[in-house]
DNA sequence: TGTTCATGTAAGGAAACCTCACTTGCCCTT
DNA sequence: AAGGGCAAGTGAGGTTTCCTTACATGAACA
């Protein structure tokens, strides 16, 4: 549940992306062109990728060099979908994802904690400690 | 192990940073000017953050907050250094961040990536699969 | 009142990123 | 052999984000 948000928080810039999946700025952008992802955008419009984008660009690599082309991706991925189980609550998250992320994520992470103390401990706090979390 | 490298992983560029930590960029740079973060950096220069970082900048954040000075933060952190055991290991773990992260980690991030099946279902595999392991 | 500390703010420049358009290499098909 | 489509490279021109440096401000305190 914050996992989710956690995965799907806009962190990373294209520079970074390309390192951690040795693609070039070009073919990420191919890929978002052929709505194989949907990274987020800044104010002024740059991509934000989420973890859940980079793991997925992996996916798509590995794809391209097993020699699909980007409707085979498009279809493998169609496919994967449902594995998930409830595919309604998957694309419930999706569109969560897609509003919340760039609207309110950082709001969010804000308030909890510029108000000092009121998550403090609680199940609620994303960073600070849940950071620690992000790595089992 | 592996787990100390994603943690130090620069990552984020100071604009994501400020909406993690709700601290402004001036800020981050002083603290960083007073030794109580080094994050790296790119060939051109911009700062680039690890987990570590941001969690460290929350930790300042607050004792910021509790009405200490620069000083005292850095007196604090001096104090908290021994307790997580073995400074030594600590200190050595310390270098390679900085040694490692900058020049090879990418690389070897890379590596694995590139080499497709090489690491596949091992131990070793930093990204794809791992990835989701960020989240517990 | 003057000093120090933490931060704000502004200027000028560089890095990183953006879109658009054209090109290239490869694989097909005719 | 010619033509077409796909995935990606490359270049131009512009915008966004970040950099350092320097000066300003407000609070605390000697």
């Amino acid at each position: 549940m914050s996992n989710e948000i956690r995965r799907n928080m806009a962190l990373f810039p294209i520079g970074i992306v390309m390192k951690l999946t040795d693609l070039t700025a070009r073919q990420i952008r191919y890929y978002e062109q052929n709505d194989l992802i949907q990274p987020a955008r800044t104010e002024g419009k740059q991509r934000l990728f989420s973890f859940n984008d980079v793991d997925r660009l992996l996916e798509i690599k590995e794809l391209i060099e097993k020699g699909l082309n980007i409707a085979g991706i498009k279809q493998v991925f169609d496919l994967k979908a449902p594995i998930t189980m409830e595919t309604e609550i998957t694309e419930t998250s999706e569109k969560t994802r897609k509003e919340l992320t760039d609207k309110e994520l950082h709001q969010l992470l804000k308030q909890q904690i510029t108000n000092p103390g009121a998550f403090r401990h609680g199940e609620n706090v994303l960073l600070r400690g849940e950071l620690s979390r992000f790595f089992h």
